[in-house]
DNA sequence: GTGCCTGCTGAGGGCATGCTGAGAGCGCCG
DNA sequence: CGGCGCTCTCAGCATGCCCTCAGCAGGCAC
Protein backbone atom coordinates (compact mmCIF):
# COMPACT_ATOMS: atom_id res chain seq x y z
CA UNK A 1 0.00 0.00 0.00
CA UNK A 2 1.60 3.23 -1.29
CA UNK A 3 0.57 6.56 0.78
CA UNK A 4 1.53 9.86 0.14
CA UNK A 5 2.07 12.25 3.38
CA UNK A 6 1.67 15.94 2.65
CA UNK A 7 2.30 17.79 5.25
CA UNK A 8 5.13 20.98 6.24
CA UNK A 9 5.60 19.92 9.75
CA UNK A 10 8.96 18.25 9.60
CA UNK A 11 8.84 16.48 12.57
CA UNK A 12 5.10 15.49 12.05
CA UNK A 13 6.43 14.13 8.75
CA UNK A 14 9.00 12.27 10.34
CA UNK A 15 7.02 10.62 12.92
CA UNK A 16 4.71 9.86 10.31
CA UNK A 17 7.09 8.29 7.64
CA UNK A 18 8.44 6.03 10.33
CA UNK A 19 5.37 5.14 12.05
CA UNK A 20 3.54 4.22 8.72
CA UNK A 21 6.58 2.26 7.06
CA UNK A 22 6.49 0.41 10.20
CA UNK A 23 3.05 -0.67 9.65
CA UNK A 24 3.89 -2.02 6.23
CA UNK A 25 2.86 1.16 4.06
CA UNK A 26 5.60 2.32 1.62
CA UNK A 27 5.86 6.01 2.28
CA UNK A 28 6.35 9.20 -0.57
CA UNK A 29 6.67 12.83 1.36
CA UNK A 30 5.89 16.71 0.24
CA UNK A 31 6.44 19.45 2.35
CA UNK A 32 4.20 21.74 -0.08
CA UNK A 33 0.84 21.36 -1.77
CA UNK A 34 2.52 22.01 -5.32
CA UNK A 35 4.95 19.18 -5.02
CA UNK A 36 2.03 17.32 -3.23
CA UNK A 37 -0.56 17.75 -5.98
CA UNK A 38 2.61 16.86 -8.42
CA UNK A 39 3.18 13.34 -6.95
CA UNK A 40 -0.46 12.59 -6.18
CA UNK A 41 -1.44 13.21 -9.81
CA UNK A 42 0.80 10.65 -10.78
CA UNK A 43 -2.00 8.42 -9.59
CA UNK A 44 -0.03 5.79 -8.16
CA UNK A 45 -1.11 5.77 -4.64
CA UNK A 46 -3.55 4.17 -2.60
CA UNK A 47 -4.09 6.50 0.05
CA UNK A 48 -3.00 10.61 0.59
CA UNK A 49 -2.67 12.07 3.90
CA UNK A 50 -2.94 15.99 2.99
CA UNK A 51 -2.63 18.58 5.52
CA UNK A 52 -5.01 21.36 5.31
CA UNK A 53 -2.44 24.57 5.95
CA UNK A 54 0.29 23.86 3.58
CA UNK A 55 2.70 26.51 1.71
CA UNK A 56 2.34 27.70 -1.86
CA UNK A 57 -1.13 25.65 -2.14
CA UNK A 58 -3.53 24.68 0.57
CA UNK A 59 -5.12 21.36 1.13
CA UNK A 60 -8.46 22.37 -0.44
CA UNK A 61 -6.73 22.98 -3.46
CA UNK A 62 -4.89 20.36 -3.71
CA UNK A 63 -8.26 17.77 -3.77
CA UNK A 64 -10.39 20.30 -5.68
CA UNK A 65 -7.59 20.28 -8.27
CA UNK A 66 -7.07 16.38 -7.76
CA UNK A 67 -10.18 15.67 -8.89
CA UNK A 68 -10.49 17.89 -11.76
CA UNK A 69 -7.76 15.79 -12.89
CA UNK A 70 -9.34 12.58 -12.40
CA UNK A 71 -7.47 11.03 -9.81
CA UNK A 72 -9.60 9.82 -7.65
CA UNK A 73 -7.30 8.45 -4.67
CA UNK A 74 -8.88 8.65 -1.22
CA UNK A 75 -8.14 11.63 0.63
CA UNK A 76 -7.39 11.89 4.58
CA UNK A 77 -7.11 15.53 5.63
CA UNK A 78 -5.49 16.63 8.69
CA UNK A 79 -7.41 19.95 9.97
CA UNK A 80 -5.45 21.90 12.29
CA UNK A 81 -7.35 22.53 15.94
CA UNK A 82 -8.13 26.10 16.24
CA UNK A 83 -10.49 25.95 13.06
CA UNK A 84 -9.83 28.32 11.09
CA UNK A 85 -11.39 26.17 8.20
CA UNK A 86 -14.10 24.35 9.12
CA UNK A 87 -13.83 20.65 8.56
CA UNK A 88 -17.21 20.36 6.46
CA UNK A 89 -15.27 22.54 3.81
CA UNK A 90 -13.11 19.29 3.24
CA UNK A 91 -15.68 17.14 2.84
CA UNK A 92 -17.66 19.38 0.57
CA UNK A 93 -14.86 19.64 -1.92
CA UNK A 94 -13.75 15.81 -2.24
CA UNK A 95 -11.64 14.60 0.75
CA UNK A 96 -12.74 11.08 2.02
CA UNK A 97 -12.17 11.79 5.96
CA UNK A 98 -10.58 14.25 8.00
CA UNK A 99 -8.81 14.00 11.33
CA UNK A 100 -8.05 17.43 13.41
CA UNK A 101 -4.38 18.39 14.96
CA UNK A 102 -3.53 16.68 17.19
CA UNK A 103 -4.20 13.11 17.06
CA UNK A 104 -3.18 10.01 18.24
CA UNK A 105 -1.19 7.92 15.49
CA UNK A 106 -3.11 4.76 16.03
CA UNK A 107 -6.20 6.47 14.92
CA UNK A 108 -4.64 7.69 11.68
CA UNK A 109 -3.50 4.27 11.36
CA UNK A 110 -7.06 3.14 11.75
CA UNK A 111 -8.85 5.63 9.71
CA UNK A 112 -6.43 5.39 6.88
CA UNK A 113 -7.17 1.67 6.54
CA UNK A 114 -11.19 2.25 7.06
CA UNK A 115 -10.62 4.38 3.89
CA UNK A 116 -8.32 2.00 1.75
CA UNK A 117 -11.01 -0.42 2.71
CA UNK A 118 -13.92 1.75 1.51
CA UNK A 119 -12.51 2.34 -1.84
CA UNK A 120 -14.91 0.73 -4.18
CA UNK A 121 -13.03 -1.13 -7.09
CA UNK A 122 -14.34 0.16 -10.10
CA UNK A 123 -14.95 -3.05 -12.50
CA UNK A 124 -14.88 -2.52 -16.35
CA UNK A 125 -18.68 -4.34 -17.37
CA UNK A 126 -19.24 -8.12 -17.96
CA UNK A 127 -19.34 -9.29 -21.58
CA UNK A 128 -22.14 -11.61 -22.64
CA UNK A 129 -23.23 -13.59 -25.06
CA UNK A 130 -25.68 -16.68 -25.37
CA UNK A 131 -23.70 -18.96 -23.38
CA UNK A 132 -20.97 -17.01 -23.36
CA UNK A 133 -19.80 -15.03 -19.99
CA UNK A 134 -16.55 -13.00 -20.28
CA UNK A 135 -15.13 -10.77 -17.85
CA UNK A 136 -12.59 -8.63 -18.09
CA UNK A 137 -11.29 -7.87 -14.76
CA UNK A 138 -11.09 -11.32 -13.51
CA UNK A 139 -10.26 -12.70 -17.17
CA UNK A 140 -12.57 -15.44 -16.38
CA UNK A 141 -14.46 -16.90 -19.76
CA UNK A 142 -17.15 -19.35 -18.91
CA UNK A 143 -19.30 -21.27 -21.69
CA UNK A 144 -22.87 -22.38 -20.33
CA UNK A 145 -21.69 -22.24 -16.63
CA UNK A 146 -18.27 -23.77 -17.79
CA UNK A 147 -15.52 -22.54 -16.96
CA UNK A 148 -12.62 -22.17 -19.90
CA UNK A 149 -9.39 -21.29 -19.93
CA UNK A 150 -7.80 -19.33 -22.59
CA UNK A 151 -4.26 -17.73 -23.09
CA UNK A 152 -3.89 -14.23 -23.26
CA UNK A 153 -4.25 -13.69 -26.84
CA UNK A 154 -7.33 -16.33 -27.34
CA UNK A 155 -8.84 -14.65 -24.65
CA UNK A 156 -8.56 -10.75 -26.67
CA UNK A 157 -9.44 -12.70 -29.44
CA UNK A 158 -12.55 -13.80 -28.15
CA UNK A 159 -13.10 -10.11 -25.64
CA UNK A 160 -12.83 -8.28 -29.39
CA UNK A 161 -15.11 -10.55 -31.27
CA UNK A 162 -18.04 -10.52 -28.11
CA UNK A 163 -17.01 -6.84 -27.96
CA UNK A 164 -18.88 -6.25 -31.61
CA UNK A 165 -20.91 -9.30 -31.22
CA UNK A 166 -23.54 -10.02 -33.80
CA UNK A 167 -21.56 -7.92 -36.30
CA UNK A 168 -19.27 -9.92 -39.35
CA UNK A 169 -15.96 -8.85 -37.98
CA UNK A 170 -13.10 -9.25 -41.18
CA UNK A 171 -9.49 -10.69 -40.33
CA UNK A 172 -8.03 -7.72 -41.23
CA UNK A 173 -9.70 -5.84 -38.49
CA UNK A 174 -8.69 -8.64 -35.94
CA UNK A 175 -5.22 -8.53 -36.91
CA UNK A 176 -4.76 -4.95 -36.32
CA UNK A 177 -6.87 -4.93 -32.98
CA UNK A 178 -5.60 -8.02 -31.68
CA UNK A 179 -2.59 -8.01 -32.79
CA UNK A 180 -0.03 -5.34 -32.97
CA UNK A 181 1.39 -4.43 -36.41
CA UNK A 182 -1.13 -4.24 -39.44
CA UNK A 183 -0.01 -6.99 -41.62
CA UNK A 184 -1.03 -8.82 -44.35
CA UNK A 185 -1.32 -12.67 -43.62
CA UNK A 186 -4.22 -13.33 -41.39
CA UNK A 187 -3.18 -16.95 -41.11
CA UNK A 188 -2.73 -16.27 -37.70
CA UNK A 189 -6.13 -14.82 -37.25
CA UNK A 190 -6.99 -18.42 -38.51
CA UNK A 191 -4.81 -20.40 -36.29
CA UNK A 192 -6.50 -18.55 -33.46
CA UNK A 193 -9.78 -18.84 -34.50
CA UNK A 194 -9.08 -22.54 -34.45
CA UNK A 195 -7.88 -23.04 -30.89
CA UNK A 196 -11.02 -20.89 -29.60
CA UNK A 197 -13.39 -23.49 -31.84
CA UNK A 198 -11.29 -26.23 -29.53
CA UNK A 199 -12.03 -24.80 -26.45
CA UNK A 200 -15.60 -23.83 -26.46
CA UNK A 201 -16.72 -26.02 -29.26
CA UNK A 202 -17.95 -25.50 -33.08
CA UNK A 203 -21.05 -23.14 -32.83
CA UNK A 204 -19.70 -20.34 -31.33
CA UNK A 205 -17.90 -18.66 -33.72
CA UNK A 206 -19.19 -18.90 -37.23
CA UNK A 207 -17.08 -18.55 -40.45
CA UNK A 208 -18.72 -15.88 -42.69
CA UNK A 209 -16.72 -17.45 -46.64
CA UNK A 210 -14.94 -14.22 -47.71
CA UNK A 211 -15.76 -11.52 -45.09
CA UNK A 212 -15.01 -12.35 -41.31
CA UNK A 213 -16.18 -13.79 -38.46
CA UNK A 214 -18.94 -13.48 -35.97
CA UNK A 215 -20.19 -14.32 -32.41
CA UNK A 216 -24.11 -14.13 -31.97
CA UNK A 217 -26.47 -15.35 -29.32
CA UNK B 1 -24.48 -0.89 19.36
CA UNK B 2 -26.12 0.68 21.45
CA UNK B 3 -25.84 4.89 21.70
CA UNK B 4 -27.15 7.25 24.13
CA UNK B 5 -27.89 10.90 22.19
CA UNK B 6 -28.23 13.69 24.30
CA UNK B 7 -29.47 16.77 22.94
CA UNK B 8 -32.23 19.26 23.40
CA UNK B 9 -32.79 20.56 19.81
CA UNK B 10 -35.52 18.40 18.41
CA UNK B 11 -35.13 18.57 15.06
CA UNK B 12 -31.09 17.05 15.81
CA UNK B 13 -32.38 14.96 17.88
CA UNK B 14 -34.78 13.34 15.87
CA UNK B 15 -32.57 13.57 12.21
CA UNK B 16 -29.70 11.82 14.29
CA UNK B 17 -32.49 9.28 15.93
CA UNK B 18 -33.73 8.33 12.30
CA UNK B 19 -29.76 8.13 10.74
CA UNK B 20 -27.79 6.54 13.12
CA UNK B 21 -30.71 3.52 13.54
CA UNK B 22 -30.32 3.45 9.45
CA UNK B 23 -26.71 3.00 10.34
CA UNK B 24 -27.53 -0.46 12.55
CA UNK B 25 -27.17 1.47 15.91
CA UNK B 26 -29.75 1.19 18.76
CA UNK B 27 -30.57 4.47 19.67
CA UNK B 28 -32.24 6.25 23.14
CA UNK B 29 -32.32 9.67 23.39
CA UNK B 30 -32.66 12.29 26.73
CA UNK B 31 -33.15 15.96 26.23
CA UNK B 32 -31.93 17.60 29.41
CA UNK B 33 -28.41 16.63 31.27
CA UNK B 34 -30.35 15.21 34.10
CA UNK B 35 -32.22 12.68 32.09
CA UNK B 36 -28.78 11.90 30.12
CA UNK B 37 -27.13 11.33 33.60
CA UNK B 38 -29.51 8.90 34.71
CA UNK B 39 -29.87 7.34 31.45
CA UNK B 40 -26.02 6.75 30.73
CA UNK B 41 -25.20 6.06 34.40
CA UNK B 42 -26.71 2.32 33.68
CA UNK B 43 -23.84 1.87 31.81
CA UNK B 44 -25.82 -0.36 29.04
CA UNK B 45 -24.16 2.02 26.19
CA UNK B 46 -21.43 1.75 23.68
CA UNK B 47 -21.15 5.58 23.31
CA UNK B 48 -22.76 8.73 24.45
CA UNK B 49 -23.10 11.86 22.31
CA UNK B 50 -23.50 14.22 24.37
CA UNK B 51 -24.39 18.02 23.22
CA UNK B 52 -22.38 20.77 26.05
CA UNK B 53 -25.56 23.27 26.18
CA UNK B 54 -27.94 21.54 27.79
CA UNK B 55 -30.97 22.21 30.18
CA UNK B 56 -30.70 21.59 33.70
CA UNK B 57 -27.34 19.70 33.20
CA UNK B 58 -24.52 21.36 30.77
CA UNK B 59 -22.66 18.74 29.00
CA UNK B 60 -19.14 19.08 31.13
CA UNK B 61 -21.27 18.33 34.50
CA UNK B 62 -22.31 15.05 33.32
CA UNK B 63 -18.87 13.77 32.06
CA UNK B 64 -17.40 14.76 34.97
CA UNK B 65 -20.71 12.91 37.24
CA UNK B 66 -20.44 9.91 34.81
CA UNK B 67 -16.54 9.41 35.18
CA UNK B 68 -16.64 9.94 39.51
CA UNK B 69 -19.64 7.46 38.80
CA UNK B 70 -17.14 5.25 37.55
CA UNK B 71 -18.77 5.15 34.17
CA UNK B 72 -16.37 4.97 31.06
CA UNK B 73 -18.33 4.59 28.42
CA UNK B 74 -17.13 6.76 25.26
CA UNK B 75 -18.05 10.20 24.92
CA UNK B 76 -18.34 12.23 22.07
CA UNK B 77 -18.78 15.78 22.95
CA UNK B 78 -20.70 18.66 20.55
CA UNK B 79 -20.31 22.11 20.92
CA UNK B 80 -21.53 24.79 19.23
CA UNK B 81 -19.73 26.49 16.77
CA UNK B 82 -19.34 30.21 18.26
CA UNK B 83 -16.78 29.25 20.95
CA UNK B 84 -18.13 30.25 23.79
CA UNK B 85 -16.98 26.64 25.69
CA UNK B 86 -13.85 25.42 24.50
CA UNK B 87 -13.06 22.42 22.83
CA UNK B 88 -10.58 21.51 24.95
CA UNK B 89 -12.13 21.76 27.99
CA UNK B 90 -14.41 18.47 26.79
CA UNK B 91 -11.34 16.38 26.57
CA UNK B 92 -10.01 17.73 29.81
CA UNK B 93 -12.95 16.91 31.29
CA UNK B 94 -13.16 13.43 30.29
CA UNK B 95 -14.85 13.21 27.10
CA UNK B 96 -13.43 10.88 24.61
CA UNK B 97 -13.78 13.43 20.85
CA UNK B 98 -15.68 16.46 20.44
CA UNK B 99 -17.21 17.93 16.92
CA UNK B 100 -18.41 21.41 16.30
CA UNK B 101 -21.71 22.18 14.85
CA UNK B 102 -22.84 22.36 12.72
CA UNK B 103 -21.19 19.04 10.97
CA UNK B 104 -21.92 16.57 8.44
CA UNK B 105 -23.90 13.52 9.41
CA UNK B 106 -21.25 11.31 7.96
CA UNK B 107 -18.36 12.49 9.75
CA UNK B 108 -20.40 11.96 13.17
CA UNK B 109 -20.93 7.88 12.28
CA UNK B 110 -17.36 8.28 11.54
CA UNK B 111 -16.14 9.59 14.68
CA UNK B 112 -18.21 7.72 16.31
CA UNK B 113 -17.18 4.16 14.80
CA UNK B 114 -13.49 5.43 15.42
CA UNK B 115 -14.34 5.76 18.95
CA UNK B 116 -15.92 2.57 19.28
CA UNK B 117 -12.89 0.81 17.26
CA UNK B 118 -10.45 2.63 19.58
CA UNK B 119 -12.45 0.63 22.79
CA UNK B 120 -11.83 -2.08 21.12
CA UNK B 121 -15.72 -2.67 20.97
CA UNK B 122 -16.05 -3.35 16.99
CA UNK B 123 -14.41 -6.56 14.88
CA UNK B 124 -10.96 -5.26 13.45
CA UNK B 125 -11.64 -5.01 9.47
CA UNK B 126 -10.56 -8.61 8.53
CA UNK B 127 -9.42 -9.99 5.16
CA UNK B 128 -11.05 -13.36 4.52
CA UNK B 129 -10.85 -15.36 0.74
CA UNK B 130 -11.50 -18.70 1.33
CA UNK B 131 -9.24 -20.11 3.51
CA UNK B 132 -7.51 -17.29 4.19
CA UNK B 133 -7.61 -14.54 6.41
CA UNK B 134 -5.58 -11.80 7.07
CA UNK B 135 -5.64 -8.76 10.03
CA UNK B 136 -3.78 -5.96 9.14
CA UNK B 137 -4.18 -4.48 12.53
CA UNK B 138 -2.55 -7.04 14.16
CA UNK B 139 0.04 -7.80 10.75
CA UNK B 140 -1.74 -12.01 11.78
CA UNK B 141 -2.60 -14.04 8.96
CA UNK B 142 -3.58 -17.68 9.05
CA UNK B 143 -4.79 -20.61 6.29
CA UNK B 144 -7.43 -22.55 7.32
CA UNK B 145 -6.62 -22.05 11.06
CA UNK B 146 -2.84 -22.64 10.79
CA UNK B 147 -0.99 -19.44 11.75
CA UNK B 148 1.85 -18.66 9.09
CA UNK B 149 4.55 -15.84 10.00
CA UNK B 150 4.96 -13.42 7.00
CA UNK B 151 7.43 -10.76 6.94
CA UNK B 152 6.44 -7.30 6.14
CA UNK B 153 7.18 -7.58 2.87
CA UNK B 154 5.17 -10.33 2.20
CA UNK B 155 2.44 -9.41 4.03
CA UNK B 156 2.15 -6.03 2.34
CA UNK B 157 1.99 -8.20 -0.81
CA UNK B 158 -0.45 -10.45 -0.27
CA UNK B 159 -2.68 -7.94 1.21
CA UNK B 160 -2.92 -6.13 -1.62
CA UNK B 161 -4.24 -9.32 -3.91
CA UNK B 162 -6.17 -10.28 -1.49
CA UNK B 163 -7.89 -6.59 -1.23
CA UNK B 164 -8.55 -7.31 -5.07
CA UNK B 165 -9.36 -10.79 -4.83
CA UNK B 166 -11.22 -12.62 -7.48
CA UNK B 167 -8.83 -9.54 -10.27
CA UNK B 168 -6.14 -10.42 -11.92
CA UNK B 169 -3.54 -8.22 -10.54
CA UNK B 170 -0.91 -7.40 -13.03
CA UNK B 171 3.03 -7.29 -11.76
CA UNK B 172 3.52 -3.75 -12.50
CA UNK B 173 0.81 -2.45 -10.49
CA UNK B 174 2.28 -4.92 -7.63
CA UNK B 175 5.35 -3.18 -8.25
CA UNK B 176 3.99 0.35 -8.22
CA UNK B 177 1.84 -0.29 -4.95
CA UNK B 178 3.29 -2.91 -2.84
CA UNK B 179 6.93 -1.44 -3.60
CA UNK B 180 8.22 2.04 -3.45
CA UNK B 181 9.73 3.10 -6.92
CA UNK B 182 8.16 2.25 -10.17
CA UNK B 183 10.26 0.15 -11.58
CA UNK B 184 10.22 -1.84 -14.48
CA UNK B 185 11.79 -4.85 -13.21
CA UNK B 186 9.44 -7.02 -11.74
CA UNK B 187 11.15 -9.80 -11.34
CA UNK B 188 11.06 -9.09 -7.46
CA UNK B 189 7.64 -9.63 -7.21
CA UNK B 190 7.81 -12.85 -8.89
CA UNK B 191 10.36 -13.59 -6.00
CA UNK B 192 8.23 -13.03 -3.28
CA UNK B 193 4.90 -14.72 -5.09
CA UNK B 194 7.32 -17.61 -4.80
CA UNK B 195 7.85 -16.78 -0.82
CA UNK B 196 4.02 -16.43 -0.55
CA UNK B 197 3.75 -19.70 -2.00
CA UNK B 198 6.37 -21.53 -0.59
CA UNK B 199 4.33 -20.81 2.71
CA UNK B 200 1.19 -20.91 1.88
CA UNK B 201 0.58 -23.80 -0.83
CA UNK B 202 0.66 -24.03 -4.14
CA UNK B 203 -2.86 -23.40 -4.57
CA UNK B 204 -3.25 -19.99 -2.82
CA UNK B 205 -1.66 -17.40 -5.51
CA UNK B 206 -2.71 -18.28 -8.96
CA UNK B 207 -0.17 -17.16 -12.21
CA UNK B 208 -2.52 -15.69 -15.32
CA UNK B 209 0.53 -16.07 -18.01
CA UNK B 210 0.87 -12.90 -19.85
CA UNK B 211 -1.33 -10.44 -17.32
CA UNK B 212 -0.38 -11.30 -13.23
CA UNK B 213 -1.55 -12.93 -10.58
CA UNK B 214 -4.82 -13.38 -8.63
CA UNK B 215 -5.93 -15.04 -5.22
CA UNK B 216 -9.37 -16.11 -5.36
CA UNK B 217 -11.76 -18.32 -2.96
C1' DG C 1 -15.21 -31.62 -64.12
C1' DT C 2 -11.24 -28.43 -63.60
C1' DG C 3 -8.91 -24.84 -61.53
C1' DC C 4 -8.59 -21.49 -58.15
C1' DC C 5 -9.39 -19.46 -53.86
C1' DT C 6 -10.59 -19.44 -49.09
C1' DG C 7 -10.29 -21.37 -44.84
C1' DC C 8 -8.74 -25.13 -41.45
C1' DT C 9 -5.36 -27.67 -39.01
C1' DG C 10 -1.19 -30.39 -37.39
C1' DA C 11 3.61 -29.90 -36.59
C1' DG C 12 7.35 -27.57 -34.90
C1' DG C 13 10.77 -23.88 -33.77
C1' DG C 14 11.82 -19.68 -31.43
C1' DC C 15 11.48 -17.21 -27.61
C1' DA C 16 9.20 -14.56 -23.96
C1' DT C 17 7.52 -15.56 -19.48
C1' DG C 18 7.81 -17.11 -15.03
C1' DC C 19 10.23 -19.78 -11.28
C1' DT C 20 14.03 -20.75 -8.41
C1' DG C 21 18.58 -21.18 -6.03
C1' DA C 22 22.51 -18.65 -4.77
C1' DG C 23 24.24 -14.89 -2.80
C1' DA C 24 25.20 -9.90 -1.72
C1' DG C 25 23.87 -5.83 1.04
C1' DC C 26 22.14 -4.14 5.19
C1' DG C 27 20.11 -3.24 9.55
C1' DC C 28 19.50 -5.20 14.12
C1' DC C 29 20.73 -7.62 18.21
C1' DG C 30 23.44 -10.08 21.30
C1' DC D 1 32.21 -7.99 15.76
C1' DG D 2 29.67 -12.08 14.20
C1' DG D 3 25.28 -14.00 13.32
C1' DC D 4 20.68 -13.63 11.74
C1' DG D 5 16.72 -12.25 9.19
C1' DC D 6 14.91 -9.59 5.54
C1' DT D 7 15.16 -7.66 1.01
C1' DC D 8 16.47 -7.67 -3.41
C1' DT D 9 19.47 -8.84 -7.72
C1' DC D 10 21.04 -11.98 -10.97
C1' DA D 11 21.46 -15.76 -13.98
C1' DG D 12 20.00 -20.26 -15.44
C1' DC D 13 16.36 -23.15 -16.70
C1' DA D 14 11.83 -25.17 -17.94
C1' DT D 15 7.50 -24.35 -19.70
C1' DG D 16 4.25 -23.38 -22.89
C1' DC D 17 2.64 -19.53 -25.72
C1' DC D 18 2.85 -17.51 -30.14
C1' DC D 19 3.44 -17.71 -34.67
C1' DT D 20 4.95 -19.69 -39.29
C1' DC D 21 4.50 -22.98 -42.68
C1' DA D 22 2.82 -26.37 -45.59
C1' DG D 23 -0.66 -29.41 -46.82
C1' DC D 24 -5.43 -30.41 -47.33
C1' DA D 25 -10.52 -29.88 -47.74
C1' DG D 26 -14.30 -27.78 -49.58
C1' DG D 27 -16.77 -24.05 -52.01
C1' DC D 28 -17.30 -21.21 -56.10
C1' DA D 29 -16.72 -19.78 -60.97
C1' DC D 30 -16.24 -21.31 -65.40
Amino acid sequence: MRVLVVDDERGLVRALHRGLTAEGFAVDVAYDGERGLELASEDAYDAIVLDVMLPRRNGYDVVTELRARDVWTPVLMLSAKDGEYDVADGLDVGADDYLTKPFAFVVLVSRLRALLRRQGQVRPPVLTVGELVLDPATRRVTHGGEPVTLTTRELALLEYLMHHADRVVGKVELRDHVWDGTGEDVNVVEVYIGYLRRKLGRGVVETVRGAGYRVAG
